[in-house]
DNA sequence: AGCCACTACCTATGTTCATAGTTAGTTGTC
DNA sequence: GACAACTAACTATGAACATAGGTAGTGGCT
Protein backbone atom coordinates (compact mmCIF):
# COMPACT_ATOMS: atom_id res chain seq x y z
CA UNK A 1 0.00 0.00 0.00
CA UNK A 2 3.07 2.53 0.81
CA UNK A 3 4.46 2.02 -2.64
CA UNK A 4 2.06 4.56 -4.35
CA UNK A 5 2.81 7.23 -1.66
CA UNK A 6 6.74 6.63 -1.98
CA UNK A 7 6.13 7.07 -6.34
CA UNK A 8 3.70 9.96 -5.42
CA UNK A 9 6.77 11.38 -3.36
CA UNK A 10 9.11 11.07 -5.86
CA UNK A 11 6.44 12.88 -8.40
CA UNK A 12 6.13 15.44 -6.57
CA UNK A 13 9.86 16.73 -7.87
CA UNK A 14 9.33 16.68 -11.26
CA UNK A 15 7.44 14.61 -13.82
CA UNK A 16 9.34 11.16 -14.67
CA UNK A 17 9.35 7.85 -16.53
CA UNK A 18 8.26 4.64 -15.04
CA UNK A 19 11.98 3.35 -15.92
CA UNK A 20 13.03 6.96 -13.86
CA UNK A 21 11.35 5.87 -10.68
CA UNK A 22 12.45 2.26 -11.11
CA UNK A 23 16.06 3.01 -11.40
CA UNK A 24 15.94 5.28 -8.11
CA UNK A 25 14.31 2.50 -6.26
CA UNK A 26 17.47 0.35 -7.69
CA UNK A 27 19.49 2.90 -6.15
CA UNK A 28 19.79 6.66 -4.61
CA UNK A 29 16.18 5.78 -2.69
CA UNK A 30 16.85 1.87 -2.29
CA UNK A 31 18.08 2.44 1.07
CA UNK A 32 14.57 3.63 2.12
CA UNK A 33 12.75 1.70 -0.39
CA UNK A 34 12.96 -0.72 -2.74
CA UNK A 35 10.25 -1.88 -6.10
CA UNK A 36 10.31 -3.81 -8.93
CA UNK A 37 9.69 -2.41 -12.03
CA UNK A 38 7.47 -5.09 -12.87
CA UNK A 39 5.54 -3.57 -9.48
CA UNK A 40 5.73 -0.08 -10.73
CA UNK A 41 4.73 -0.56 -14.38
CA UNK A 42 1.69 -1.74 -13.12
CA UNK A 43 0.96 0.46 -10.42
CA UNK A 44 1.41 3.76 -12.08
CA UNK A 45 -1.27 2.68 -14.78
CA UNK A 46 -3.54 1.97 -11.73
CA UNK A 47 -2.82 5.52 -10.16
CA UNK A 48 -3.08 7.37 -13.46
CA UNK A 49 -6.63 5.28 -13.77
CA UNK A 50 -7.78 6.19 -10.59
CA UNK A 51 -6.63 10.13 -11.52
CA UNK A 52 -3.68 10.77 -9.66
CA UNK A 53 -1.61 10.85 -12.36
CA UNK A 54 -1.34 12.19 -16.16
CA UNK A 55 0.30 10.01 -18.50
CA UNK A 56 1.88 11.54 -21.52
CA UNK A 57 3.52 9.84 -24.54
CA UNK A 58 6.33 11.85 -25.33
CA UNK A 59 8.77 11.15 -28.09
CA UNK A 60 12.17 9.60 -27.92
CA UNK A 61 14.65 9.82 -30.55
CA UNK A 62 13.17 8.74 -33.97
CA UNK A 63 10.68 6.09 -33.74
CA UNK A 64 10.79 6.03 -29.84
CA UNK A 65 8.70 6.79 -27.33
CA UNK A 66 7.86 6.99 -23.77
CA UNK A 67 5.21 7.71 -20.94
CA UNK A 68 6.11 10.25 -18.69
CA UNK A 69 4.00 10.34 -15.29
CA UNK A 70 2.62 13.51 -13.82
CA UNK A 71 1.15 14.13 -9.95
CA UNK A 72 -2.59 15.56 -10.16
CA UNK A 73 -3.96 18.05 -8.12
CA UNK A 74 -5.84 14.92 -6.74
CA UNK A 75 -2.35 12.93 -6.72
CA UNK A 76 -1.16 16.09 -4.37
CA UNK A 77 -3.84 15.95 -1.90
CA UNK A 78 -3.81 12.04 -1.71
CA UNK A 79 -0.09 12.55 -0.66
CA UNK A 80 -1.11 14.89 1.53
CA UNK A 81 -3.66 12.86 2.74
CA UNK A 82 -1.38 10.09 3.14
CA UNK A 83 1.62 11.94 5.46
CA UNK A 84 -1.88 13.21 7.94
CA UNK A 85 -2.82 9.48 8.34
CA UNK A 86 -1.26 7.54 10.97
CA UNK A 87 0.06 4.44 9.94
CA UNK A 88 -0.70 1.12 11.27
CA UNK A 89 2.27 -1.13 12.50
CA UNK A 90 2.90 -3.92 10.53
CA UNK A 91 3.30 -7.44 12.61
CA UNK A 92 6.14 -8.38 13.44
CA UNK A 93 8.33 -11.04 11.72
CA UNK A 94 11.83 -10.84 12.07
CA UNK A 95 14.07 -13.56 10.75
CA UNK A 96 17.17 -12.39 12.07
CA UNK A 97 15.99 -12.45 15.63
CA UNK A 98 14.23 -15.41 15.40
CA UNK A 99 17.82 -16.52 14.64
CA UNK A 100 19.56 -15.62 17.24
CA UNK A 101 17.14 -17.33 19.46
CA UNK A 102 18.00 -20.43 18.42
CA UNK A 103 21.59 -19.97 18.13
CA UNK A 104 22.27 -22.98 20.41
CA UNK A 105 21.50 -24.83 17.31
CA UNK A 106 24.31 -23.47 15.03
CA UNK A 107 27.75 -24.56 15.05
CA UNK A 108 29.61 -22.03 17.10
CA UNK A 109 31.90 -20.91 14.38
CA UNK A 110 28.51 -20.45 12.16
CA UNK A 111 27.15 -18.27 14.65
CA UNK A 112 30.11 -15.88 15.17
CA UNK A 113 29.42 -15.79 10.90
CA UNK A 114 26.21 -14.50 11.41
CA UNK A 115 26.67 -12.26 13.83
CA UNK A 116 29.88 -10.96 11.38
CA UNK A 117 27.47 -10.76 8.77
CA UNK A 118 24.78 -8.47 10.71
CA UNK A 119 27.84 -5.96 11.79
CA UNK A 120 28.93 -5.38 8.13
CA UNK A 121 25.58 -5.22 6.72
CA UNK A 122 24.54 -2.62 9.13
CA UNK A 123 28.05 -1.09 8.75
CA UNK A 124 27.32 -0.82 4.83
CA UNK A 125 24.35 0.68 5.53
CA UNK A 126 24.97 3.11 7.97
CA UNK A 127 27.88 4.35 5.18
CA UNK A 128 25.06 4.63 2.54
CA UNK A 129 23.16 6.76 4.77
CA UNK A 130 26.24 8.90 5.90
CA UNK A 131 26.38 9.67 2.35
CA UNK A 132 22.99 10.71 1.70
CA UNK A 133 23.29 13.06 4.65
CA UNK A 134 26.70 14.39 3.27
CA UNK A 135 24.79 15.03 0.02
CA UNK A 136 22.20 16.45 1.31
CA UNK A 137 23.92 19.02 3.42
CA UNK A 138 26.43 20.04 0.69
CA UNK A 139 23.56 20.42 -2.04
CA UNK A 140 25.21 17.31 -4.01
CA UNK A 141 21.41 15.45 -3.69
CA UNK A 142 20.25 16.67 -6.90
CA UNK A 143 16.59 15.61 -5.79
CA UNK A 144 16.79 17.55 -2.84
CA UNK A 145 17.98 20.43 -5.40
CA UNK A 146 14.98 20.51 -7.57
CA UNK A 147 12.63 20.07 -4.92
CA UNK A 148 14.21 22.83 -3.06
CA UNK A 149 14.22 24.64 -6.84
CA UNK A 150 10.48 24.20 -6.81
CA UNK A 151 9.45 25.02 -2.68
CA UNK A 152 8.86 28.48 -1.90
CA UNK A 153 11.85 29.52 0.33
CA UNK A 154 10.45 29.74 3.44
CA UNK A 155 9.52 25.50 3.25
CA UNK A 156 13.46 24.84 2.35
CA UNK A 157 14.71 24.72 5.85
CA UNK A 158 12.06 21.80 6.80
CA UNK A 159 12.28 20.01 3.73
CA UNK A 160 15.69 19.33 4.31
CA UNK A 161 15.81 18.67 8.40
CA UNK A 162 13.04 16.11 8.32
CA UNK A 163 15.43 14.24 5.22
CA UNK A 164 18.40 14.65 7.53
CA UNK A 165 16.46 13.72 10.58
CA UNK A 166 14.98 10.60 8.77
CA UNK A 167 18.95 9.25 7.43
CA UNK A 168 20.02 9.83 11.29
CA UNK A 169 17.27 7.77 12.40
CA UNK A 170 18.22 5.04 10.25
CA UNK A 171 21.92 5.63 11.50
CA UNK A 172 21.23 4.83 14.85
CA UNK A 173 18.98 2.21 13.63
CA UNK A 174 22.10 0.64 12.34
CA UNK A 175 24.09 1.40 15.04
CA UNK A 176 22.17 -0.24 17.69
CA UNK A 177 22.17 -3.48 15.40
CA UNK A 178 25.75 -3.39 15.12
CA UNK A 179 26.74 -3.04 18.53
CA UNK A 180 24.01 -5.39 19.37
CA UNK A 181 26.33 -7.79 16.73
CA UNK A 182 29.26 -7.27 19.02
CA UNK A 183 28.23 -8.20 21.93
CA UNK A 184 26.79 -11.45 20.39
CA UNK A 185 30.30 -12.05 19.25
CA UNK A 186 31.58 -11.82 22.95
CA UNK A 187 28.48 -14.12 24.02
CA UNK A 188 29.45 -16.46 21.73
CA UNK A 189 32.93 -16.98 22.35
CA UNK A 190 32.18 -16.56 25.74
CA UNK A 191 29.69 -19.73 25.61
CA UNK A 192 32.24 -21.89 23.31
CA UNK A 193 35.36 -20.84 25.35
CA UNK A 194 34.52 -21.95 28.96
CA UNK A 195 34.30 -25.53 30.08
CA UNK A 196 30.45 -26.52 29.63
CA UNK A 197 30.66 -28.58 32.88
CA UNK A 198 31.13 -26.02 35.42
CA UNK A 199 28.63 -23.70 34.29
CA UNK A 200 25.83 -23.75 36.36
CA UNK A 201 22.66 -22.74 35.50
CA UNK A 202 20.61 -20.00 36.91
CA UNK A 203 23.76 -19.02 39.37
CA UNK A 204 25.29 -15.70 38.47
CA UNK A 205 27.62 -16.12 41.78
CA UNK A 206 30.54 -18.19 40.14
CA UNK A 207 32.28 -16.68 36.91
CA UNK B 1 10.35 -18.98 3.45
CA UNK B 2 11.16 -18.58 7.36
CA UNK B 3 7.44 -19.67 8.44
CA UNK B 4 8.12 -23.03 8.50
CA UNK B 5 11.79 -22.74 10.62
CA UNK B 6 9.43 -20.34 13.54
CA UNK B 7 7.48 -23.69 13.09
CA UNK B 8 9.66 -26.37 13.61
CA UNK B 9 11.45 -24.17 16.18
CA UNK B 10 8.81 -24.33 18.36
CA UNK B 11 7.90 -28.03 17.25
CA UNK B 12 11.32 -28.80 19.02
CA UNK B 13 10.30 -28.42 22.20
CA UNK B 14 7.03 -30.71 22.13
CA UNK B 15 4.97 -31.88 19.70
CA UNK B 16 1.77 -29.81 18.93
CA UNK B 17 -1.43 -29.18 16.68
CA UNK B 18 -2.09 -26.15 14.48
CA UNK B 19 -3.97 -24.42 16.83
CA UNK B 20 -1.33 -24.42 19.55
CA UNK B 21 0.96 -23.08 17.12
CA UNK B 22 -1.54 -20.32 15.88
CA UNK B 23 -1.91 -19.24 19.35
CA UNK B 24 1.73 -18.71 20.08
CA UNK B 25 1.58 -16.61 17.06
CA UNK B 26 -0.73 -14.58 18.11
CA UNK B 27 0.14 -14.59 22.08
CA UNK B 28 3.68 -15.23 23.36
CA UNK B 29 6.05 -15.76 20.38
CA UNK B 30 3.81 -12.48 18.61
CA UNK B 31 6.26 -9.78 18.86
CA UNK B 32 8.99 -11.39 17.44
CA UNK B 33 6.94 -13.72 14.63
CA UNK B 34 3.39 -13.49 13.61
CA UNK B 35 1.33 -15.85 11.24
CA UNK B 36 -2.44 -16.59 10.98
CA UNK B 37 -3.73 -20.05 11.10
CA UNK B 38 -4.75 -19.87 7.33
CA UNK B 39 -1.35 -20.16 6.70
CA UNK B 40 -0.11 -22.45 9.27
CA UNK B 41 -2.30 -25.29 8.59
CA UNK B 42 -1.14 -25.47 5.08
CA UNK B 43 2.22 -25.29 5.70
CA UNK B 44 2.25 -27.92 8.91
CA UNK B 45 0.48 -30.43 5.78
CA UNK B 46 3.15 -29.58 3.45
CA UNK B 47 5.84 -30.05 5.97
CA UNK B 48 4.12 -33.31 7.24
CA UNK B 49 4.10 -34.44 3.01
CA UNK B 50 8.13 -33.58 3.29
CA UNK B 51 8.73 -35.47 5.82
CA UNK B 52 9.70 -32.78 8.24
CA UNK B 53 6.68 -33.56 10.29
CA UNK B 54 4.49 -36.80 10.97
CA UNK B 55 0.95 -35.75 12.17
CA UNK B 56 -0.81 -37.83 14.27
CA UNK B 57 -4.65 -37.99 14.83
CA UNK B 58 -5.46 -38.19 18.74
CA UNK B 59 -8.89 -38.37 20.30
CA UNK B 60 -10.70 -35.44 21.87
CA UNK B 61 -13.88 -35.73 23.56
CA UNK B 62 -16.42 -38.37 22.54
CA UNK B 63 -16.79 -37.80 19.24
CA UNK B 64 -13.73 -35.13 18.19
CA UNK B 65 -10.07 -35.08 17.14
CA UNK B 66 -7.36 -33.40 16.45
CA UNK B 67 -4.00 -33.18 14.58
CA UNK B 68 -0.85 -33.25 16.37
CA UNK B 69 2.27 -32.48 14.94
CA UNK B 70 5.44 -33.88 15.64
CA UNK B 71 8.99 -33.08 14.23
CA UNK B 72 10.90 -35.74 12.79
CA UNK B 73 15.10 -36.13 12.40
CA UNK B 74 14.66 -34.94 8.67
CA UNK B 75 13.02 -31.58 10.55
CA UNK B 76 15.64 -31.47 13.46
CA UNK B 77 18.34 -31.55 10.56
CA UNK B 78 16.35 -29.13 8.16
CA UNK B 79 16.01 -26.95 11.06
CA UNK B 80 19.76 -27.13 12.25
CA UNK B 81 21.00 -26.26 8.71
CA UNK B 82 18.93 -23.45 8.48
CA UNK B 83 20.51 -22.62 11.30
CA UNK B 84 24.18 -22.91 10.26
CA UNK B 85 23.19 -21.16 6.90
CA UNK B 86 23.34 -17.59 6.16
CA UNK B 87 20.57 -15.14 5.73
CA UNK B 88 20.41 -12.78 3.34
CA UNK B 89 18.72 -9.54 3.92
CA UNK B 90 15.39 -8.27 2.84
CA UNK B 91 15.46 -5.48 1.00
CA UNK B 92 14.61 -1.96 2.60
CA UNK B 93 10.82 -1.42 2.79
CA UNK B 94 10.34 1.48 5.68
CA UNK B 95 6.82 3.14 5.83
CA UNK B 96 7.90 5.08 9.19
CA UNK B 97 11.19 6.63 7.51
CA UNK B 98 9.40 7.24 3.68
CA UNK B 99 6.70 9.22 5.75
CA UNK B 100 9.54 10.86 7.92
CA UNK B 101 11.55 12.01 5.09
CA UNK B 102 8.49 14.03 3.65
CA UNK B 103 7.05 15.31 7.09
CA UNK B 104 6.96 18.55 5.81
CA UNK B 105 3.65 17.97 3.88
CA UNK B 106 1.35 17.33 7.11
CA UNK B 107 0.10 19.52 9.49
CA UNK B 108 3.12 20.21 12.54
CA UNK B 109 0.19 18.45 14.91
CA UNK B 110 0.04 15.41 12.80
CA UNK B 111 3.57 14.70 12.38
CA UNK B 112 3.90 15.29 16.22
CA UNK B 113 1.00 12.49 16.45
CA UNK B 114 3.39 10.47 14.14
CA UNK B 115 6.32 10.66 16.24
CA UNK B 116 3.94 10.15 19.64
CA UNK B 117 2.71 6.98 18.35
CA UNK B 118 6.13 6.01 17.09
CA UNK B 119 7.32 6.23 20.53
CA UNK B 120 4.35 4.82 22.39
CA UNK B 121 4.88 1.75 20.22
CA UNK B 122 8.25 0.72 20.90
CA UNK B 123 7.50 1.66 24.32
CA UNK B 124 5.35 -1.07 24.67
CA UNK B 125 7.18 -3.16 23.11
CA UNK B 126 9.96 -2.43 25.29
CA UNK B 127 7.57 -3.35 27.66
CA UNK B 128 6.77 -6.69 26.32
CA UNK B 129 10.08 -7.92 25.70
CA UNK B 130 10.92 -6.61 29.76
CA UNK B 131 8.50 -8.84 30.50
CA UNK B 132 9.45 -11.76 28.23
CA UNK B 133 13.20 -11.80 29.60
CA UNK B 134 12.18 -11.58 33.21
CA UNK B 135 9.92 -14.74 32.12
CA UNK B 136 13.21 -16.51 30.85
CA UNK B 137 15.11 -15.67 34.28
CA UNK B 138 12.78 -16.32 37.27
CA UNK B 139 11.45 -19.65 35.32
CA UNK B 140 7.74 -18.34 34.63
CA UNK B 141 8.41 -19.09 30.79
CA UNK B 142 6.70 -22.34 30.17
CA UNK B 143 7.97 -22.97 26.44
CA UNK B 144 11.85 -22.31 27.73
CA UNK B 145 11.29 -24.90 30.98
CA UNK B 146 9.72 -27.56 28.75
CA UNK B 147 13.01 -26.93 26.44
CA UNK B 148 15.29 -26.75 29.46
CA UNK B 149 13.35 -29.87 30.83
CA UNK B 150 14.25 -31.84 27.55
CA UNK B 151 17.84 -30.63 26.69
CA UNK B 152 21.08 -31.85 27.80
CA UNK B 153 22.28 -29.55 31.59
CA UNK B 154 25.32 -28.27 29.45
CA UNK B 155 23.30 -26.94 27.07
CA UNK B 156 20.78 -24.93 29.67
CA UNK B 157 23.16 -21.85 29.45
CA UNK B 158 23.49 -21.04 25.95
CA UNK B 159 19.54 -22.31 25.40
CA UNK B 160 18.70 -19.25 28.08
CA UNK B 161 21.50 -16.68 27.24
CA UNK B 162 20.16 -17.12 23.59
CA UNK B 163 17.16 -15.86 23.97
CA UNK B 164 17.99 -13.13 26.81
CA UNK B 165 20.52 -11.79 24.17
CA UNK B 166 17.80 -11.57 21.38
CA UNK B 167 15.53 -9.83 23.60
CA UNK B 168 17.93 -7.40 24.62
CA UNK B 169 18.71 -6.73 21.21
CA UNK B 170 14.95 -5.82 20.53
CA UNK B 171 14.85 -3.93 23.85
CA UNK B 172 17.73 -1.61 22.61
CA UNK B 173 16.20 -1.52 18.77
CA UNK B 174 13.33 0.29 20.67
CA UNK B 175 15.15 2.62 22.72
CA UNK B 176 16.56 3.79 19.70
CA UNK B 177 13.42 4.69 18.02
CA UNK B 178 12.07 5.94 21.38
CA UNK B 179 15.06 7.99 21.67
CA UNK B 180 14.21 9.37 17.43
CA UNK B 181 10.78 9.64 18.09
CA UNK B 182 11.87 12.50 20.99
CA UNK B 183 14.00 14.30 18.94
CA UNK B 184 11.73 14.04 16.41
CA UNK B 185 9.24 15.97 18.51
CA UNK B 186 11.62 18.43 19.19
CA UNK B 187 12.78 19.22 15.59
CA UNK B 188 9.02 19.54 14.85
CA UNK B 189 8.45 22.30 17.31
CA UNK B 190 12.19 23.80 16.69
CA UNK B 191 10.63 23.93 12.74
CA UNK B 192 7.09 25.58 13.75
CA UNK B 193 7.71 27.81 16.64
CA UNK B 194 11.00 30.01 14.87
CA UNK B 195 9.63 31.98 11.95
CA UNK B 196 10.27 31.03 8.86
CA UNK B 197 11.65 34.38 7.38
CA UNK B 198 14.73 34.60 9.81
CA UNK B 199 15.50 31.08 9.01
CA UNK B 200 18.26 31.32 6.41
CA UNK B 201 19.28 28.33 4.47
CA UNK B 202 22.18 26.40 4.21
CA UNK B 203 24.20 28.31 6.99
CA UNK B 204 24.92 27.35 10.34
CA UNK B 205 26.79 30.33 10.89
CA UNK B 206 23.74 31.97 12.47
CA UNK B 207 21.65 30.88 15.05
C1' DA C 1 -31.78 -28.07 27.66
C1' DG C 2 -29.89 -24.10 25.89
C1' DC C 3 -26.20 -21.11 25.40
C1' DC C 4 -21.53 -19.43 25.01
C1' DA C 5 -16.71 -19.36 24.80
C1' DC C 6 -13.28 -21.98 23.25
C1' DT C 7 -10.83 -25.54 20.47
C1' DA C 8 -9.79 -27.24 15.94
C1' DC C 9 -9.56 -26.91 11.22
C1' DC C 10 -10.47 -25.36 6.70
C1' DT C 11 -11.36 -22.32 2.43
C1' DA C 12 -11.60 -18.26 -0.53
C1' DT C 13 -10.00 -13.98 -2.25
C1' DG C 14 -7.01 -10.39 -3.04
C1' DT C 15 -2.56 -7.87 -2.42
C1' DT C 16 2.16 -7.48 -2.27
C1' DC C 17 6.39 -8.92 -3.75
C1' DA C 18 10.28 -11.62 -5.83
C1' DT C 19 12.05 -13.70 -9.83
C1' DA C 20 12.65 -14.22 -14.35
C1' DG C 21 11.81 -13.67 -18.38
C1' DT C 22 10.46 -10.90 -23.37
C1' DT C 23 10.31 -7.12 -26.88
C1' DA C 24 11.90 -3.00 -28.95
C1' DG C 25 14.12 1.29 -29.64
C1' DT C 26 18.50 4.36 -28.65
C1' DT C 27 23.14 5.69 -28.32
C1' DG C 28 27.85 5.24 -28.76
C1' DT C 29 31.81 2.92 -30.33
C1' DC C 30 35.10 -0.03 -32.61
C1' DG D 1 27.52 -1.70 -40.01
C1' DA D 2 27.92 -4.74 -36.23
C1' DC D 3 27.76 -4.80 -31.46
C1' DA D 4 27.15 -3.69 -26.67
C1' DA D 5 25.12 -1.13 -23.16
C1' DC D 6 21.45 1.28 -21.99
C1' DT D 7 16.54 2.99 -22.01
C1' DA D 8 11.74 1.78 -21.89
C1' DA D 9 8.05 -1.16 -21.01
C1' DC D 10 5.54 -5.29 -20.36
C1' DT D 11 4.18 -10.23 -18.86
C1' DA D 12 4.01 -14.57 -16.25
C1' DT D 13 4.43 -17.30 -12.25
C1' DG D 14 4.51 -18.35 -7.63
C1' DA D 15 5.33 -17.41 -2.72
C1' DA D 16 3.98 -14.94 1.23
C1' DC D 17 0.62 -12.66 3.71
C1' DA D 18 -3.75 -10.25 5.20
C1' DT D 19 -8.50 -10.57 5.73
C1' DA D 20 -12.58 -12.66 6.27
C1' DG D 21 -15.31 -15.84 6.30
C1' DG D 22 -17.25 -21.08 7.36
C1' DT D 23 -18.02 -25.75 9.90
C1' DA D 24 -17.98 -28.67 13.79
C1' DG D 25 -17.00 -30.45 18.17
C1' DT D 26 -15.97 -29.51 23.46
C1' DG D 27 -16.67 -28.08 28.14
C1' DG D 28 -18.85 -25.38 31.44
C1' DC D 29 -22.47 -22.73 33.25
C1' DT D 30 -27.22 -21.56 34.13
Amino acid sequence: MSLRFALLALLTVEPMTGYDLAKRFESSVAFVWHAPDSQIYPELRKMAKEGLLTAEEIPWGPNGKKTQYRITIEGRAAFKQWMNTPLEYARERDPVHLKAAYLEWAEPSMAKQHMQAHIEYHRMRRGQWADMIAGLRDGTNEMLSKRLAAAAPQDHRRILEYKIFTYQGLIARAETEIEWGLRGLELIDSLSNTPPDDQPIHTPSSA
